[in-house]
RNA sequence: GGAGAGGUGGCCGAGUGGUCGAAGGCGCAGCACUGGAAAUGCUGUAUAGGGGCAACUCUAUCGAGGGUUCGAAUCCCUCCCUCUCCGCCA
């Protein structure tokens, strides 16, 4: 959410730093709404005071043995209720503009940094650095194909027992994927973050708190009775980890590793990777993410991201980072570096992480701020994927692919898997 | 799901209509004392939003929302949550 402060003392700033996003829009009405606001709140305040100096009086004057109803002492009364009603009437209007303020504000997606390249979609990302050498050949198969021969998941099964874009993964795969979420909060642990598994039905205010509602309330599975969600990312429940809270300064950086399954409605992508792992309704998924302090939080963006890129590397799964420009970036973000990760069978690069800085966006929603000699003030948080794991274990199948039919892993995930390779049962 | 108890500041805990943002204690910070520390003493220590260069000041907040009243942490209504016992259960 962004300070409405700035909505009232500098709305051009907004409508200029949204333009960036591609949006257009005319913030003099809401400017307005949010200085009547203010007005009002003047006025209702000072008739409070005034109905408070009102009610002492009355009190004192009782107590010193006045009878409560001599004509001095009901006058008072009455200029106290009078009061109350006008006050009543200033805090209904004031409400209602609070109200339209507060829901507007919410709907505004996070300006973008000023590091942030300009443009208008995905065409305008700006590709930073490469990593690896991608496997390439003419009979590679995509990791579906191989997923088949090595009977890694049920699709057609998963339909019966759910919905389309659902996988149950079995033998060797679901070991795989196991071994996958141990590595890489493993990795992550050693590293210092703090394992975290939270709960994944979140509550109307956590999605809110993270910026995933009120907009996107199509993008996620809801369980209406409760008004509990399924969360689309472990983001969420742990932004709200410390939602309401202070953090005193010297405990900051927080930062979490926080394993999931992920579940995603994927509305609109219609005939788009139907097969296989890459677009799900539920995945899982290991996120990084740091609370921090907002001194600190431009250099935390590189190190979360290495962080990020550090396991693909242990995985030696070649990729590439992307830089989205400003129309590309997500609803929450101010910066975002996406990892993509090389598919020799797709033949293509395919988002694997997407690390992005929030600033203090997700941090007013969710009121959690940090307390030192300087005063309270708004943390600051990130956010890795590090990484989705089905489409981590896409990469793994069509890079180690064999021509006898076997997967060979890389050497890291020997432990973790128990064998170096996938083979045919 | 049934029965009961309860939700007050970072924590414990007092407060059942009057000057209460809230006693007391703990914790924390500063100062004093000390060679240094402990102990002790003093002072300070919530959040949000207004106004002010600032000192400071106003308003709101005692689970949430409504109501009664000149005045509510305290009384009334609704809701939420927590705990204990019983039931059920991985």
């Amino acid at each position: 959410m962004l300070d409405q402060r700035l909505v009232r003392d500098n709305p051009d700033l907004i409508a200029n730093e949204l333009g960036r996003r591609g949006m257009t829009l005319d913030l003099t009405g809401l400017q307005l709404i949010a200085q009547q606001q203010r007005n009002l709140e003047e006025q209702r305040s000072s008739l409070q005071a005034e109905g408070n100096r009102i009610g002492k009086e009355v009190g004192q004057r009782i107590q010193q043995g006045s009878d409560p109803k001599a004509s001095d002492v009901t006058e008072l009364r009455q200029q106290g209720n009078l009061i109350k009603q006008k006050v009543a009437v200033l805090e209904d209007e004031e409400k209602q503009l609070s109200a339209r303020l507060r829901e507007q504000l919410l709907s505004f997606p996070n300006l973008p940094s000023p590091d942030c390249p300009e443009g208008r979609d995905e065409n305008d990302n700006q590709e930073r650095h490469r990593w690896g050498k991608p496997r390439e050949g003419k009979d590679l198969l995509e990791h579906w194909a191989i997923a088949e021969r090595l009977k890694l998941f049920e699709t057609e099964r998963s339909v019966r027992i759910a919905q389309s874009r659902f996988v149950t993964l079995m033998g060797q795969g679901a070991r795989l994927e196991r071994a996958l979420i141990n590595f890489m909060l493993d990795l992550h642990t050693s590293k210092g973050y703090r394992e975290v598994m939270p709960p994944v039905l979140v509550n109307t205010a956590s999605l809110t708190g993270s910026g995933q509602l009120p907009k996107f309330a199509e993008e996620s599975f809801r369980c209406a009775e409760d008004d509990l969600w399924l969360t689309p990312t472990a983001e969420v429940p742990v932004t709200s980890l410390h939602r309401d809270e202070i953090i005193p300064a010297d405990q900051l950086p927080l930062r979490y590793a926080a394993y999931s399954p992920c579940f995603r409605r994927e509305a609109g992508s219609y005939g788009r990777d139907t097969r296989g792992l890459i677009r799900l309704h539920q995945f899982n998924k290991v996120e990084l993410y740091w609370f921090v302090h907002p001194d600190h939080s431009q250099a935390a963006h590189a190190q979360i991201t290495a962080d990020a890129e550090a396991v693909l590397q242990a995985l030696e799964l070649p990729y590439r980072v992307i830089e989205l420009c400003t129309g590309d970036l997500g609803f929450s973000s101010s910066r975002t570096f996406d990892l993509e990760v090389w598919l020799p069978g797709a033949g293509a690069f395919r988002e694997i992480s997407s690390c992005s800085i929030c600033g203090d966006f997700q941090a007013r929603r969710s009121a959690i701020r940090t307390k030192d000699e300087k005063g309270t003030r708004l943390i600051h948080t990130l956010n890795g994927s590090g990484l989705a794991v089905g489409r981590t274990m896409a990469a793994l199948l069509e890079t180690g692919q064999q021509s006898d039919g076997s997967v060979l892993l890389p050497k890291t995930l020997v432990p973790y898997f128990g064998n170096d390779r996938l083979e045919p049962e």
